[in-house]
DNA sequence: AGAGGGAATAATATCTGATATTTTATGGGA
DNA sequence: TCCCATAAAATATCAGATATTATTCCCTCT
């Protein structure tokens, strides 16, 4: 083996897998509504794989919940009714003040610091926000996402981070789609700074390792019926 | 190595999907075990399926987290460290009390007697585990696994009693395994009467409606280093 | 004997093309 | 407009072909 094998691009894996992955990028970042028709043609052309790849990836996908199938009727981009929108926010509301509670109980220098830098970046996409909302708010969402995993990263519960990120993956587009949806800009102007107020007092309660109020804002913040979560 | 997965329930579907519920059942149920390399051809060949189907129920199965895919090496039914495991459970136990205590909240006579009718079952099992347990074990484990639900049927919350079962699915099969591995029949016996005892005082705590005393009693029960929850 | 080096073999990853079945679209009659 | 027969599209599945990669195994050299 020679020494330029061993450095390989972050992307290499099979033609499959990366269309895999582009595909469920395409549905977590919204580009694909839900509900949206995926023919195996338009799967097959547009990710450039032959048929049986494409159904392979959307077979993947499904066990993922990112695509819905229907026995001799296709692949659908899966879809969430509001109610069950709602369920998975609240729950994810639950799992994270618990993981919250015990990353604080394991906390370390190290895990705050990742809070503080996560905090810092997603300061910066808040500001962005208010500037051009539908350029920013892929990155914004990166972000959020970045800040909320960072204050449960120390939870020692691989287990429970995965549930909470999968959760959160699940939900982005819809998250998306809510932001994207006001027209007014001081309603989102508001809610922003709404948010990101409630993101400065969790931090502040994270870094002060008051597990009972960073858990019961981080909760509350969630639970806002704005989405912006 | 002889599969028994011919007497699977009457469903309609294509023959991928059926393939792919007896794969999942296959693995769910132990008699693939974790690590097994499963080639397409035997796949292929097992389920009467053709070599682009079987990657295709595989993929899905790999979605759904039942089989690990490693590039350019093929397909292997997913293993778990005991660390892991005991984290899923850990995890369970939490997720378990929390619906319980929902449950309880939004509590009605219907869920009551579905707790009454499941657990008259799971005793029945109970009871048949001591005669002879390889025979019982997987019937047993469905009886117990639909107590453990129907405690906790009445959250109120599809989400988190979705997020329950899956996290129980994933596991049975090293829990039956836990099982089987136990020779002494005096030990398994003690075992045995202190799963039955502790699903008595839950079911009593959980027809009192005392949320806090069925919680802790099911916490501490799937928190048991038994494996017997 | 054991370490390394290649063929030979096996298995994966992927594509193309074919067929049967089912759904959806279309284009008139009542 | 509504309904239905038929055509067109799409799905579900298979079989077989090719390229790439892993694994095995035997051979040689130290």
């Amino acid at each position: 083996m020679n020494i330029d094998s061993l450095n390989m691009e972050p992307d290499a894996g099979g033609v499959i897998h990366k269309a895999t992955d582009a595909l469920r990028a395409d549905i977590s970042a919204g580009r694909l509504p839900p509900g949206e028709k995926l023919k195996v043609a338009w799967v097959r052309q547009t990710y450039d794989i032959s048929a049986a790849s494409a159904r392979e990836a959307l077979s993947q996908l499904c066990g993922e919940g990112y695509v819905d199938a229907i026995e001799q009727r296709g692949f659908f981009v899966s879809d969430m009714t509001s109610e069950v929108l709602l369920d998975n926010t609240r729950l994810r509301a639950e799992l994270e003040s618990l993981a919250f509670r015990w990353s604080v109980a394991h906390q370390t220098p190290e895990w705050r610091a990742g809070i503080v830098s996560s905090h810092f970046l997603l300061k910066e996409a808040e500001a962005a926000m208010l500037d051009n909302p539908a350029r920013a708010i892929r990155t914004w969402d990166d972000r959020n996402r970045a800040f909320h995993m960072s204050l449960i990263a120390n939870a020692g519960s691989p287990a429970l981070i995965d549930l909470i990120r999968d959760r959160y993956d699940m939900t982005r587009r819809f998250r998306i789609h809510a932001y994207l949806r006001i027209t007014d800009s001081d309603a989102l102007r508001q809610r922003l700074q709404h948010s990101a107020a409630d993101h400065e007092q969790i931090a502040q309660a994270a870094l002060a390792l008051d597990a009972d109020k960073g858990a019961e804002l981080l909760w509350a913040h969630i639970n806002k019926p704005s989405g912006a979560s």
